[in-house]
DNA sequence: AAAAAAT
């Protein structure tokens, strides 16, 4: 391939496609807490009153009662449904029997007022028409190799209508205007439908959030309604929690979780730091079946008590091999397994990450009931929707270099519209300090990164995603599961130290089967990443410097070298690896997932993948 | 060594 050229033509492609995204509701998505429609607080002593006398004024816009749209009437959904009604009030309005989850009111406000997520998608989807949403690149998901393990594996289905998600989730899903299921969809939804638990390599940007949330909010819809537990008197809870390592990608996930379960009855609140604890409260007050969070601020919600886990029926880790590294998992273990959450086989849990580690998934496995393990194909690399570029460029020069980068993408750019570009660097000094620079230097860049309050963080964002700022200077809180679109460009001004958080960082993007384009600055400081950097890039059909290769050939860099061979998967099953079934006596010790799978994968089964 | 995540 000739990319010497085409990496300016790539990004100004996607300048082009650029134009207009200031309407885009990411926007609304960081004033979830503070948006327009949002129904007035009624205080408690108010809650109790009947129905009928003084109800609040109501909404300036839109249906009096969701309820009405309902259309309870013939309904295979009508049961649990009308179970739902009963329970709306339930864990939220403190449990009051009979209480203000009646239909005709004007009480039940999760649900009657509840502010329609797509509300305002129809500027950006006309916009954006064809690009965003329709132009999913389906194509690009075709051929994607997927590889399943475990037990009794569900097969995989073809479109949404063979899966019996229920009337108004299929109908948020044609609001989304997902015609058909990505890979990862198609595998993972059965598997979770039937119960099983999962561990799932998938990138995002490949429908990850969809895959687990769809059976979650089909499965609390047709399920039981849960009988509260005697507790004080402002715990919730919650039947489902979603746990994400950063703060931006809960509230992504909770925006998009809002829409798929909008006017289901099923209500989603999320909770993360460096915001007002006070507000998350009320939220949760309101009540909450899924509760989208990141550790820290779970665990003072937990210490407070007012939040339980005794009712989790589901669990779902996103990023799943960040939310274990050292780091994190003392937390996770904490809310996982040292707090009132059923244990494995009684909830059903799922792990969804874009690499899995071997030993990550051993510690994984203590989370999970007879799994199984699901590996679908990196749908950017290994269908060259990313094109890698890796330069040799020394410290000294990186600014400079950088600096012409950006020239000629201005240079190409459609009608003075610059294509987003994100920068990650490696600390959050040297964030500021690029920004700084860039500004200085006519480049209108901001940063985002763990020394900036929120409220900068989510501003960054903000006027990234609008083009405002064309530029984003970030750390590796912005490496992951963030769904930015129009991101034309990624430089890697600083290579991160684990091949791991290189694949996640271009996965940035690329994104719903676009083209992208990723840049690295490669020097001697980050000779350890050599070897995994040339394979992977091998892997996938990139182009690897000369020079690299050379690098890789006398580097050692044990620590970054992908087990098991790599191959076309983001991850590999580590109970098919016949040195883990040889020494692997500590994990049948835990018993659980004794007769699954035991003995059945070794050399044979795993050489087909190799 | 760095980043993230509660106050």
């Amino acid at each position: 391939m000739t990319t010497r050229t085409s990496w300016a033509d790539l990004a100004a492609n996607s300048a082009a496609e650029n134009v207009g995204v200031g309407s885009s509701d990411s926007n609304k998505a960081a004033g979830s807490t503070s948006g327009g429609g949002r129904p007035a607080y009624v205080p408690p002593h108010l809650r109790n009153r009947p129905p009928s006398a003084d109800p609040p004024a109501p909404t300036s816009s839109g249906p009096a009662s969701s309820n009405d749209r309902l259309g309870q009437g013939g309904s295979r959904w009508a049961a649990p449904r009308n179970d739902y009604n009963n329970r709306s009030g339930y864990g939220g309005s403190g449990g009051r029997p009979g209480g203000w989850g009646g239909r005709s009111g004007g009480w039940d406000r999760g649900r009657d007022r509840e502010v329609n997520p797509f509300g305002n998608d129809d500027d950006t989807e006309q916009a954006f028409s064809e690009q965003e949403n329709t132009a999913i690149n389906f194509d690009a998901y075709e051929d994607i190799p997927v590889d399943t393990s475990g037990d009794n594996v569900p097969p995989p289905v073809n479109t949404f209508a063979e899966i019996d998600l229920g009337e108004a989730l299929n109908l948020n899903i044609r609001r989304c205007k997902y015609v058909k299921p990505t890979p990862v969809q198609r595998y993972a939804i059965p598997i979770s439908l039937a119960g099983r638990d999962l561990m799932a390599c998938a990138q995002t940007g490949s429908g990850k959030t969809a895959a687990f949330c769809f059976p979650i909010i089909s499965g609390i819809m047709r399920g039981p309604v849960p009988q509260k537990p005697v507790r004080g008197a402002r715990t919730v809870f919650p039947l489902a929690l979603i746990l994400s390592p950063t703060r931006e990608l809960s509230m992504q996930i909770h925006e998009e979780t809002r829409k798929f379960s909008y006017q289901t009855g099923v209500k989603v609140v999320v909770a993360y730091g460096g915001a007002p604890i006070n507000q998350q409260l009320r939220e949760l007050e309101r009540g909450v079946d899924i509760l989208v969070a990141t550790p820290g601020r779970l665990v003072d919600l937990l210490e407070r008590a007012r939040v339980s886990l005794q009712m989790i029926r589901y669990l779902a880790l996103d990023e799943a091999d960040r939310m274990l590294d050292m780091g994190f998992e003392p937390q996770i273990r904490k809310i996982v397994e040292q707090m009132d959450m059923p244990p494995p086989g009684v909830r059903q849990t799922m792990l969804f990450s874009a690499t899995f580690p071997r030993e990550i998934q051993r510690l994984a496995s203590d989370f999970l009931a007879n799994y199984i393990f699901l590996a679908v194909g990196r749908v950017g690399s290994s269908t060259d929707l990313i094109v890698q570029r890796v330069e040799f460029v020394q410290e000294s020069d990186k600014r400079s270099h950088l600096m012409d980068l950006l020239h000629a993408q201005r240079a190409n750019g459609a009608q003075g519209k610059q294509a987003l570009t994100l920068v990650f660097v490696e600390t959050k000094k040297g964030a500021d300090s690029l920004e700084h620079w860039l500004c200085m230097n006519g480049f209108p860049a901001t940063t985002i990164h763990g020394d900036r309050s929120q409220q900068e963080r989510e501003q960054a964002l903000r006027s990234f995603k609008s083009g405002t700022t064309p530029i984003l200077v970030a750390t590796d809180v912005a490496a992951r599961g963030l769904d930015i679109p129009h991101v034309a460009h990624v430089v890697n001004f600083d290579l991160p130290n684990d091949i791991d958080d290189y694949v996640h960082r271009i996965g940035r993007t690329g994104r719903a089967g676009k083209t992208g384009l990723a840049t690295a600055f490669f020097n001697d400081n980050n000779a350890s990443m050599a070897k995994s950097l040339a394979d992977l890039m091998q892997e996938a059909n990139q182009e690897v410097p000369a020079w690299l290769t050379r690098y890789a050939a006398r580097s050692f860099g044990g620590r970054n070298r992908r087990p098991g061979g790599g191959g076309r998967f983001g991850g590999r099953d580590f109970r098919r690896d016949s040195s883990f079934n040889r020494g692997g006596s500590d994990y049948y010790g835990g018993g659980n997932n004794a007769g699954g799978y035991g003995g059945g994968y070794s050399a044979n089964v795993a050489s087909a993948w190799d």
